[in-house]
DNA sequence: TCGTCCCGCCAGGGG
DNA sequence: CCCCTGGCGGGACGA
């Protein structure tokens, strides 16, 4: 009992402006200020009681985190309790291996228009769930004798196959119901859907925080839904990370969504042969090149990758820079407030003001002079 | 209301 | 057996 949270009185109290917000505490951020925290020079090995105490979270929320970041490149596990920080010049290459991998197995061959995607997380719910309501026999036949059911669950492979569905075909917006519904394989209403999609939303803020992925909605203010950022682009229009102007020059370009349909009734993906297929368009076209599957060749480190949020110091000086910046310190501003976490380690607020401060002087530095090197 | 998603219980699994 | 992992979903927050 008396387990309510402290922020019960909602008035009164001399803390005025307490305001205590969810948001504070989201998946996103955390990731970013995990980002920020070890992507720096010398960082190379990451202890989970280390990301935990600093940011001031309970390990819980590092295992979230950790596991998509490492679905992508940036982390590796090495170790109980330890990862190796492989960087944002770590995503390219697994970009690449999952695009090839998706390729391979979602499509046969002869993508001359149209491909099936099969994803190949192994079907829905797997025979161990006795409480399977109404299930089309789902005889499962195959030889399915792989205990594995937890892997094929985790949220560092749902990551990968997420991404998947970006890169390996051209759909550029999906929602997360539709993708929920794709992975799943198809009819999947109940529980089974809803806490896939839960995942999607934990997967997807930590990959809009790395901005791989950016959150609009489907053409005519529909349904919220994902669009896949990628490497690419982006530098173009952030600056560490933190996005311009809100009106950017792109406009809503989701006309062909073709496929992807939006009704939510019915199972609208046309799922005929095996029930598990569907298909989307593609045109067999390269996306994101700039940076090729040669394995020889991982020492092509691109430029400098986006920051979050919390860029810390050393990174200013690799930040791209134009002009015209002055909304840009207000949104400094805003985002300093938006994003101030609420963490009672007061050693993280310590961390916390000293990048603020750290970007303030180096804003308004480059707000001042216009200094447009890099690049 | 409904979309979003934080929180933490608790079950596997490694040492 | 203890501790690390991390699936899972109740239910609260916020638009």
């Amino acid at each position: 009992m008396a387990t309510s949270p402290p922020s019960s009185a909602p008035e009164g109290s001399g803390s005025r402006h307490h305001t205590y917000s969810r948001k504070q505490k989201s998946l996103g951020l955390l990731c970013s200020n995990f980002l920020s925290l070890y992507n720096r020079d010398g960082v190379e090995s990451i202890g989970l009681d280390d990301a935990a105490n600093k940011l001031g979270v309970e390990r819980r929320r590092i295992y979230d985190i950790v596991n998509v970041l490492e679905s992508v490149g940036v982390l590796a596990r090495k170790a109980k309790n330890q990862y190796t920080w492989k960087g944002f010049k770590g995503i390219p290459k697994a970009l690449a291996a999952l695009k090839e991998e998706g390729l391979r197995d979602n499509f046969g061959s002869s993508g001359s228009g149209k491909m099936k995607f099969h994803v190949f997380d192994d079907d829905e719910d797997t025979n161990s769930n006795p409480d399977t309501i109404s299930q089309p026999e789902a005889p499962s036949n195959n030889a399915n004798s792989k205990p594995d059911n937890r892997r094929e669950k985790s949220l560092g492979l749902l990551t990968q196959n997420f991404v998947k569905l970006f890169i390996c075909s051209n759909v550029d917006l999906i929602s997360l119901d539709e993708a929920a519904k794709i992975l799943l394989g198809d009819g999947h209403n109940s529980t089974v859907m809803r806490t896939k999609v839960r995942r999607l939303y934990d997967i997807a803020n930590v990959l809009s925080s790395m901005q791989l992925i950016e959150k609009t909605h489907q053409t005519e203010t529909r349904k919220p839904a994902f669009r896949w950022l990628g490497l690419n682009e982006r530098r173009e229009n952030t600056i560490c990370g933190v996005p311009m102007s809100t009106e950017t020059k792109k406009r809503a370009f989701g006309t062909d969504v073709t496929n992807i349909s939006f009704k939510r009734s019915k199972v609208d993906f046309s799922a005929n042969e095996e029930g598990k297929q569907l298909k989307l368009q593609v045109k067999t076209e390269k996306v994101e090149n700039e940076f090729h599957t040669n394995p020889a060749e991982q020492n092509a480190r691109p430029r400098s990758y986006q920051y979050g949020p919390f860029a810390p110091v050393t990174v200013a000086k690799a930040g791209v820079a134009d002009q015209k910046d002055t909304k840009r310190v207000h949104d400094l501003e805003s985002l300093a407030s938006v994003y101030r976490p609420q963490y009672h380690n007061q050693a993280l607020r310590d961390l916390f003001d000293h990048y603020t401060e750290a970007w303030r002087s180096w804003y308004s530095e480059v707000a001042g002079k216009s200094l447009e090197q890099v690049s």
